[in-house]
DNA sequence: AGGGGATATTAC
DNA sequence: TAATATCCCCTA
């Protein structure tokens, strides 16, 4: 039995944050004969186990009683979590309303990496003979000679022996098991390694970016240029400045498919590596990468959003490269857009950002005019090269036949552009043979049984599947609501169906369908694009999967098919990300010797994004947007927070939401818990302004959350969604 | 009674 | 978050 009083055995009380979600730090007490600093890493039990966190506070947190009161079990001898880090935490918690706890985790992501691994073991000669010499043992004694230690296979492949001599001379005494030297510290990378000649634009924003890294204190610069415009070598600029001044570097990539290319650039810039980090990332590497950014050792990082949470020494640059990109926004449990964060962890660690984009996003446009980010304009392609010409097919005018997706003009274009030899691309944003199966004798739809979208028929597989859920079933040959036999239509086009109509128009084209749900899967996929890069193409049929990344250097033409996909539902965003993606598919063309052509069909030829797309006039588009966003309420202009729960649920929410103290039903600080018929006519008049966030109770069915305007989904547990997306940049 | 699933509670 | 406690429904 303990004594009561037991707790004054400590010396000391401290808190200490675990990446678990519990509310906020605990205490802990300090055994006697240990030190302990805010942001050194404690090991400490929980419950019933051993848990790895960080001292966040020298004095005890909240009141607990002291019977409670256990003592820290161990101390790694690691270096500290900056304190930059872990303001960036808390803030990071507050701003997402989740647990200070939940944002630790995505820092420590493995306790495991606290401590290198063990190092591997390897064997040295002691200069002794063994009583009994052959041939092999000879050769491995004279090569081990001089005490050096030696990894065994190498050792034994080098003499040409089996494994099982070198364990012979060990058990003879003459040979000795050494931990052998840790494998190799990173290569160093040279700022000066290969200077690239610059435009002068380039040269005038890469000075500027070197002088924001330089200055060392917070700044955001927005590289807004055009495809092609060499925004990476403005943005190597910055990075060299960076390993000049000896602070830390790191470079988000949306996609970790783009780092392949990104890093031969790389290397051909400073002559080394960068450090890489996504979730392909092989255990051991990503425990040495974890370590080498505490340490410092790393000086760049290039990675996926997640990188944004290594627990570097000392920050002196982020960049954020195409910025404009969803794939930034982390939509399950801590809720955030790296981007956003981006900003704001450099603003603690008093580090430059540049955000990188040929299309930058709304926001970022609106920090711009506002003068709260710099912007800097690369008005030209590298190699004074055109942008392709783009021209409208007015599909009003212009219809295909029957049956039929491609209009004469665009038919033609691609006809001329396969007669010259060179490559064409057909985009549309859809995927499988048609979005929808009905039968034309009794007008039954095929519906997805989970959800309520329309089955997509994928005819190279022969399945109807439900591109919401990834619900598929055997393509049916009767209708199954009246029986009908060869009752069954397609409708509208998928690039499988696209890919029919250029085989029978182009017979002896060769032609590449690229789809995110391509047969063979990820390899295949790669051989695609290499056949295309060899020439081995002439018509490429793709969707968004073509947007990025890839180059295709002998790519000419580009058509279209349908751009009024993009234009309809409630989404916020939808003419933004219409825009983005039709300028990165245009973008496409005329890499090579010529600038390229792009047509466009289209019911619409009037709407703002074309009109922009064939002038090529961006401020214009811009300019619009922002304006139809300030005039509708939404953001940047609105900070929307709302929480919508079926109307039996919505006390129940508040109660819980009071309980936890953490919301208010209505307020500066709160959020609005409505009904779901409420909430569409609440957001039509702007009426929410609140500072931020979503926090659903746990026992609820949230129907639907807008603030991002997400989808509707019915999420019967553990409900937690956060409106991210939303500029922090104004709670500074 | 007792198993299994869903949900609630708790950890310094 | 992860372990444990509690509750509910069902079957035997």
């Amino acid at each position: 039995m303990t004594d009561a009083g037991d707790t004054s055995n400590f010396g000391a009380v401290v808190s200490v944050l675990l990446p678990v979600a519990v509310p906020g730090p605990y205490s802990y007490g300090v055994p006697e004969g240990i030190a302990v600093e805010p942001g050194d890493w404690v090991s400490v039990p929980l419950g019933p186990r051993q848990v790895a966190g960080v001292v966040w506070d020298t004095a005890p947190g909240r009141e607990v009683d002291p019977e409670k009161l256990r003592p820290i079990s161990r101390h790694f001898d690691t270096p500290p979590l900056a304190e930059e880090t872990r303001r960036f935490v808390e803030w990071v918690a507050a701003y997402t309303m989740t647990e200070p706890g939940a944002v630790l985790k995505m820092v420590l992501r493995s306790g495991d990496f606290l401590e290198p691994p063990a190092p591997k073991m390897g064997v040295r000669g002691i200069g002794l003979e063994p009583p009994r010499m052959t041939d092999a043992r000879r050769r491995v004694l004279a090569l081990a000679e001089g005490g050096l230690a030696w990894d065994k296979k190498t050792l034994a492949d080098e003499a040409g022996v089996g494994a099982g001599v070198i364990l012979g001379l060990v058990k003879a005494g003459v040979m000795e098991t050494v931990p052998l030297p840790p494998a190799r510290v990173e290569k160093c990378l040279d700022p000066d390694h290969q200077a690239p000649a610059l435009t002068s634009d380039q040269a005038d924003a890469g000075m500027t970016v070197r002088e924001a890294v330089r200055a060392g204190h917070f700044s955001v610069n927005v590289l807004d240029g055009v495809t092609g415009s060499g925004k990476t070598e403005v943005y190597f600029e910055a990075v060299a400045e960076a390993l000049k001044t000896g602070r830390q570097a790191l470079v988000l990539l949306p996609e970790i498919a783009l780092t392949a290319q990104f890093l031969d650039r790389f290397e051909a810039r400073f002559g080394a590596l960068p450090a890489a980090w996504h979730s392909d990332i092989a255990a051991k590497t990503r425990g040495r990468v974890w370590r080498g950014v505490l340490s410092g050792d790393i000086r760049v990082v290039v990675g996926a959003r997640s990188a944004l949470f290594l627990p570097f020494k000392q920050l002196g640059l982020v960049v954020v490269d195409e910025e404009h990109e969803a794939a930034y926004k982390q939509e399950d449990r801590v809720w955030y857009n790296a981007r956003d964060m981006a900003v704001v962890r450099a603003r603690f660690h008093d580090a430059a950002v540049v955000l990188a984009s040929a299309t930058p996003s709304i926001e970022t446009r609106v920090n711009c005019d506002q003068e709260r980010y710099r912007r800097l304009q690369l008005p030209d392609r590298y190699g004074g090269r055109d942008l392709p010409t783009v021209g409208i097919v007015d599909l009003r005018e212009d219809a295909p036949e029957r049956g039929r997706w491609l209009a004469k003009p665009v038919v033609d274009a691609l006809a001329a552009c396969v007669e010259a030899g060179r490559q064409g691309l057909l985009f549309l944003n859809r995927r499988g043979y048609a979005p929808l199966t009905l039968c034309r004798k009794c007008g039954y739809r095929f519906h997805c049984p989970d959800c309520a979208s329309w089955l997509t028929e994928h005819r190279f597989r022969h399945v109807l599947m439900c591109h919401h859920c990834g619900y598929s079933v055997q393509a049916p040959e009767t209708c199954p609501s009246c029986g009908g036999v060869d009752t069954l239509v397609a409708c509208g086009p998928g690039v499988e169906r696209i890919a029919e109509e250029v085989a029978d128009r182009f017979p002896d084209a060769r032609v590449a369908v690229l789809s995110s749900d391509m047969l063979g899967g990820p390899s295949q996929l790669r051989q695609q694009f290499a056949d295309i890069a060899n020439g081995e193409v002439d018509i490429i049929i793709g969707t968004q999967l073509i947007a990025k990344g890839h180059n295709f250097p002998g790519l000419s033409f580009v058509g279209v098919v349908d751009a009024d996909m993009g234009f309809g539902h409630g989404d916020l965003r939808a003419t933004e990300r219409t825009f983005q993606l039709l300028s990165q598919v245009v973008g496409r063309a005329g890499r090579g010797a010529d600038p390229g052509q792009a047509l466009i069909q289209t019911h619409m030829p009037e709407h703002p994004v074309l009109t922009a797309m064939v002038s090529g006039d961006r401020e214009a588009f811009y300019a619009r947007e922002i304006n139809a966003r300030r005039d509708a309420h939404l953001p940047p202009f609105t900070r929307l927070a709302a929480l919508i729960v079926s109307g039996k649920d919505k006390q129940q929410t508040r109660d819980y939401a009071a309980r936890l103290g953490r919301v208010a039903p209505r307020g500066r600080d709160g959020v609005d818990i409505l009904g779901p018929a409420e909430a569409p006519l609440a957001l039509v008049r702007g009426r929410f302004r609140y500072r931020f966030l979503i926090k659903a109770a746990r026992s609820v069915r949230v129907q639907s959350v807008i603030g991002d305007w997400l989808a509707a989904a019915e999420r019967p547990r553990g409900s937690v969604r956060v409106a991210i997306d939303i500029d922090p940049y104004s709670f500074f």
